[in-house]
DNA sequence: ACACCTTGTTACTTGCGGTAACTAGAGTCT
DNA sequence: AGACTCTAGTTACCGCAAGTAACAAGGTGT
């Protein structure tokens, strides 16, 4: 039992680890969450124990293969809220990073944060909630660090900040997932909207005329 | 089969409907949503046949049991939308609204948004995701309509006042939803942030000092 | 008396998550 | 060499929940 066999071993058990999350991946892309672990085994060209034996139970492969992707997101996320620009760029460039993320694999997004949707209909669907609230919550939190150690607010600025993070973040999720789906403008378009919304663009604009005169 | 019968057997099944229905929320609320059908069905009185005859599947039967309380709250939105005041005082409100509705009854509120968590560990919930994404879809519809019909945005005004809507809408959603869990403030924190921050205050404030000066 | 709908039942099928018990092969100790 | 153990793998099962089929009983019209 020296140690260069026991990493052998290890490296070994990793590598069949990552080959599972991957033919688990694939099966999830292609049959929605609603695959069974059945099905992932045979496309892993195995049969269920193992996939237990690895993962725990089917809350644990979903977190492994959830982890794969938010890791990634998160991680283009902070090097662009940490870019070295003006405010207003670095918001328009972390909701364009994000943006682009959920556009170039939207397959993956919708099996992130939409459980019950894609695939066949009548499906029950992994809980898969459980673990894209946890993202965006992470999300929420980071933006908030960033925003209390960079913007200067006044006395409870640590709350404020926390409230904004949150706030901000679900503003880009619910706004991307909506365009998303619809695609009703390009990218650029979305993110300079949004951006002018926090910018207070909708305290600055003015009454309709014939409306209420409010 | 003269019409009076007909109504009295209609009006017969539809009270019997609303019976199982608040079966069906008693159960759902006490044992979160991996009710089983069985289970509501006993406390109803009945058993499972009949559910199925009344609600088609067990997604027919959560998507009636959500919209009594989205219709409700959408009710009470659209009066806050709607009130005679000033645009700020009309956002506060909403958001007042809304997060008094998700504060004065979590339970249903998690149930709604949440399938997933409440509840013993281990259940695989609902797939109520299905529902719960639906309303605040058209939650931000409805706030894009008003804002569109309001306020005097430019050219592309319709784009804008979408975009805006399911914006703030998530904005609201996320920043609730984090709110309920942690409680780090009052309502009415809360509510003066949010309500800063779509007034522009992040865009205002200066930067910390001791940044990187942007 | 007979056919009818509605409301309800029991008993079943199917399919999934999860587990127990066993087997084959490879390396290790004496 | 032979016993010991460890690990990846298997088959076969359990429990449970969704959903369905087939049947039973009570009121109603003809």
């Amino acid at each position: 039992m020296d140690t260069t066999e026991r990493t052998e071993q290890a490296l070994a058990a990793e590598r069949r680890r990552r080959e599972l999350l991957e033919a688990a991946e694939r099966v999830v892309l292609r049959d929605g969450p609603g695959a069974s672990m059945n099905a992932i085994a045979a496309e892993a060209g195995i049969t269920k124990p193992i996939l237990y034996r690895h993962f725990g139970d089917k809350g644990g492969l979903y977190a492994a293969l959830a982890k794969r992707h938010t890791d990634a997101l998160l991680a283009s996320l902070r090097a662009a809220l940490d870019a070295p620009a003006d405010r207003r760029t670095r918001v328009e460039t972390t909701l364009d990073t994000y943006l682009a993320a959920i556009e170039g694999a939207p397959q993956v997004y919708r099996f992130l944060m939409h459980p019950a949707d894609s695939a066949s209909p009548g499906e029950q669907g992994f809980d898969v909630g459980r673990h894209s609230a946890p993202l965006l919550r992470r999300l929420g939190e980071e933006l908030a660090e960033v925003i209390a150690e960079r913007v200067d607010l006044g006395a409870d600025c640590e709350r404020l900040a926390r409230v904004w993070g949150h706030g901000i973040v679900g503003m880009m999720h619910a706004a991307g997932d909506w365009w998303l789906g619809e695609r009703p403008c390009g990218r650029d378009e979305l993110v300079r909207d949004l951006a002018d919304l926090l910018w207070g663009r909708l305290a600055a604009a003015g009454n309709r005329e014939g409306g209420p005169g409010f």
